[in-house]
DNA sequence: ACACGGTGTTACTAACGGTAACACCAGTCT
DNA sequence: AGACTGGTGTTACCGTTAGTAACACCGTGT
């Protein structure tokens, strides 16, 4: 019966594509997101052209690596945003969530952060396809953060948009001044946390100009 | 007399690198990032060589021409921060200026958001260089701003580190904001500056939660 | 016996970044 | 004059990459 058999291939489809996509990871973990198809094929101990008929190109593959490694560290960072205790605390827990993934797996970071040219939608005008330079990883932690802004606080009118902003923005925030700090470790986990709370927290309006400068 | 040669060959070459950054400008504002050396000699009238003994490798040229844009930005950007008035004035007016610049020429924009692959510092220890995934150009504002806000604001103790994990943050803030902005469009660039500045004045902390909720 | 759909291969293309080897053409030194 | 030097420019190549065409094999259903 022709059915069952078709699904027996597309299971065995499926299967196959996740061994492909653990030898892809093992490729990128080692060889980092210049990993070429021909590695990863390699090491999934085939050839090319398998690779592309299950993935399609290159992004097909990085996509579907990245989705997994993506919704990993979301539900990490869910978790940490129902801390239970004060507002501050669950920030803080969140912050420091994101920045403990990425400073225990670096070389996932680096994968995840590389620019996966994001399928070029159809030039609708002559557009320049702009505004596409974040991550896939960050559009969607900014999201899911807008989401649950808007779901969770009272911003009064305008409240869809204010959370979307707020959502990309201490996404953007928090990943750029992680992303200097894994390089250049200038302080603790702990302590860059902390800071960056301070900074969503208003210390910035709040602090006073140094005496006889211009001003901020 | 030889040095008198030397110097007009000297100013003669920088001439002919300027004139060959011209043409590479205008083939990545037609191209975009993903401008070919050999288009850009094409462009200049010459072939790759050349270019190669100009500017060592594609980073080269690349680098040389960000910094050109980001010079001409960081100009803009300051004089938005001597804007006369309340704190939270200056801080729109710099936002502003940043939007407005991405929006203005996001050919430009697009390029300089590449990642110019950084100039692969001497890998000291077995370091996968990691902590390099923003572009330059957000690096030296955030840099240029955690001065500015060191030398401006009083900020206790820690004011050094504190005011470059804000640098850092703001920048990736307005970064990742303006980069979802523009290819969404969801609001007027006015509005947008607003919704960060409230962010970075604490509304977040001080907004209330939704009754009946989980809470944040 | 035969077509079909799947898996796999080899061998190729086109484009890229980068380089070696050579040609030309000014002045300069002997 | 003739050799040397330092710059500009070229053609023709290398190695690697993403991606593809064409073919071979094998189990199954008709």
């Amino acid at each position: 019966m022709q059915t069952s058999q078709r699904l027996d291939q597309q299971q065995a489809a499926e299967r196959r594509r996740r061994e492909l996509l653990e030898a892809a990871d093992r490729v990128v973990l080692r060889d980092g997101p210049e990993a070429s198809m021909n590695a990863i094929a390699a090491e999934a101990g085939i050839t090319k052209p398998i690779l592309y008929r299950h993935f399609g190109d290159k992004n097909g593959l990085y996509r579907a690596l990245a989705q997994r490694h993506t919704d990993a560290l979301l539900v990490t960072l869910r978790t940490a945003l129902d801390t239970p205790g004060a507002r501050r605390e669950r920030v803080e827990a969140t912050l420091d969530a994101y920045l403990a993934a990425i400073e225990a797996r670096p070389q996932v970071y680096r994968f995840l952060m590389h620019p996966t040219e994001a399928e070029t939608a159809p030039d609708s005008e002559k557009g320049f396809d702009v505004g596409r330079h974040t991550a896939p990883l960050l559009r969607r932690l900014g999201e899911e953060l807008a989401k649950i802004i808007a779901e969770r606080l009272d911003l009064g009118p305008n409240s869809e948009e204010l959370a979307r902003v707020w959502g990309h923005g201490i996404v953007g925030m928090m990943h750029a001044a992680g992303d200097w700090w894994l390089g250049e470790r200038p302080c603790s986990r702990a302590q860059l946390v902390r800071h960056l709370a301070d900074l969503l927290w208003g210390r910035l309006a709040a602090a006073g100009d140094i005496p006889g400068g211009p001003g901020l």
